[in-house]
RNA sequence: CGGGGCGUAGCGCAGUCCGGUUAGCGCACCUGCCUUGGGAGCAGGGGGUCGGAGGUUCAAAUCCUCUCGCCCCGACCA
């Protein structure tokens, strides 16, 4: 615990490994790329999950479970899918001591065993539509890893919904898009611009995908989460059709969305300070602190009588932990809590007791204040609230400053070159421009935002007419 | 695939060139005392097949050969 986390300014990723590592979110593992998540870490994991989870429900989904081995005939089955997936795809050759008749993949994601099922499942338009997700475990075999943003092994859920029509799964896929951003800025404080992906970044096998970008501290974008319309493909490849009303038979039209651990790197990245972790008081599991400080024994006493109260008090609402830890000084738990994230610290001292009053510190801000011991629940209920909205706003302000309308592709590199951000520039819609700007400055197109002004213009590369912008940033 | 570097306690390292008591230091850990409003102090303690195998030698963390693993840069890929 004595060392120090890297400031920002200095090394920014070494910054961010100290943060993970420190507040104990996780771990390396002995397997290269694989990492151990741990409780502090998983705790955000579970308030994701529940969290998503309930949003899914909602809205008419429902969970299930699908094998983590996948045939390797499966994976062949959609061209463009095998393509994309193949390289990163980690094989099982052996079982049992022998080689298997067929190779075993471990999922990259479902979608071939899933629509391998829904064969079985759609009959008929009064099977439709299926909404089902899954929460799983996949591996993508990467060469260059970091801790919850790119490991091999990552945790996520995948949805997988069937419809009768084109429109249908177009509006699944809007929606769940929407739902990944309330979420985003309700309870990961994050704000996140969503629209649509350019056909080189598109999924493997969609007919179009979605996203939401969100902008991190270093200005750099990270995708949040995505969707995807998939159109009759994995219908087809198959072969799972359905009859309608009139006795026709169709192809349905699928859907696939997901959102992973690389959230939890996205909430590290979007609020956390030199200090450590910030959590936004809905991520935090436990998101009050309460510290005792005492020197003699009639003081102790006294102190841990009315600290005692108070902890029972914000113990009906909050999970609170409670801080009576004897062999370490205050300033160390301070510390110490603070590199972990906890939102709100209350400090209870002789002072405070004499005075009947609490010192309350917010994680966000470093504030301290003297407030009224009496209507503490309701008082740091509020603090809560306001710090969950202010984080939002700061991020959002922060994002907002580091977006810049351009339309001189000089001035376009010599912002990739130097700070970075995100930039809204015109696009002509042909990969060969896309490209070069990668080439050129190592951004890409994160996504065409749907909110963006229908307006005309020039390719900000090639100079051909452009109906929108589209947001440039280097990513991760 | 090319170039460079590193494997010694949980972590970070010294010792290796030039072989020689019982392999050492910081942090962490355990025990006790003392402390407590911003990362305390003192005393004591536990913890090591020196990456692995073979060789040279009276004697190897140290020299030689082989081998395994990891990191960085480049190339490749995205």
């Amino acid at each position: 615990m004595a060392e120090k986390v890297t400031p920002r300014s200095e090394d920014y990723s070494r910054w961010y490994t100290d943060i993970v590592l420190q507040a104990k979110l996780a771990d390396y593992s002995p397997v290269k790329g694989a990492m151990v998540i741990r409780p502090n870490g998983y705790a955000i994991w579970e308030l994701i999950q529940k969290n998503l989870d309930r949003m899914f429900k909602d809205t008419g989904h429902v969970n299930a479970y699908f094998p983590l081995l996948i045939p390797e005939s499966f994976m062949a089955k959609e061209a463009e899918h095998v393509e994309g997936f193949s390289p990163e795809c980690a094989v099982v050759t052996i079982g049992g001591g022998q080689k298997l008749e067929e190779n075993l993949y471990i999922r990259p994601t479902s979608e071939t065993i899933i629509w391998a099922m829904y064969k079985k499942w759609i009959m008929s338009y009064r099977d439709l539509p299926l909404l089902i997700n899954q929460w799983a475990n996949v591996i993508r075999w990467e060469m260059r890893t970091r801790l919850f943003l790119r490991t091999s092994e990552f945790l996520w859920q995948e949805g997988h919904t069937a419809h009768a029509t084109y429109e249908e799964a177009e509006e699944e896929t809007r929606k769940i898009l929407n739902v990944y951003k309330t979420f985003a800025e309700e309870y990961l404080a994050i704000p996140v611009i969503p629209g649509k992906k350019s056909d080189s970044e598109k999924f493997a096998g969609a007919l179009h995908t979605y996203s939401i970008e969100a902008m991190m501290q270093d200005r750099k974008a990270l995708q949040a989460g995505t969707s995807h319309n998939l159109g009759q493909n994995f219908a087809k490849a198959f072969d799972v059709q359905f009859q309608d009303k009139d006795g026709k038979l169709n192809f349905v039209y699928a859907t696939s969305w997901g959102v992973s651990t690389r959230l939890i790197g996205a909430l590290i990245m979007a609020h956390s300070d030199d200090r450590g972790l910030v959590l936004p008081p809905k991520m935090a599991q436990r998101p009050v602190v309460i510290v005792p400080i005492f020197r003699a024994d009639d003081e102790k006493k006294a102190v841990l009588e009315f600290a005692d109260k108070i902890h029972q008090e914000l113990k009906s609402r909050f999970n609170v932990i409670y801080d009576s830890r004897e062999q370490y000084k205050p300033g160390f738990k301070f510390a110490e809590w603070e590199l972990q994230g906890i939102p709100v610290r209350l400090e209870i001292g002789p002072k405070d007791v004499a005075n009947n009053k609490v010192v309350l510190v917010r994680r966000d801000t470093m504030q301290k204040e003297f407030i009224e011991r009496n209507g503490i629940l309701d008082r740091v209920t509020k603090e809560l609230d306001t710090m969950q909205k202010e984080l939002l706003e700061k991020a959002r302000n922060f994002r907002d400053q580091n977006t810049l309308i351009v339309d001189d592709y000089k001035k376009l590199r010599e912002i990739m070159d130097g700070d970075g951000g995100f930039v809204m520039s015109h696009w002509c819609g042909s990969p060969e421009c896309e490209t070069k700007v990668k080439e050129d400055t190592k951004a890409t197109i994160r996504n065409i935002p749907f909110a963006g002004d229908k307006e005309q213009g020039k390719c900000i590369v090639c100079g051909r007419d452009s109906v929108q912008r589209v947001i440039f940033a280097k990513a991760y």
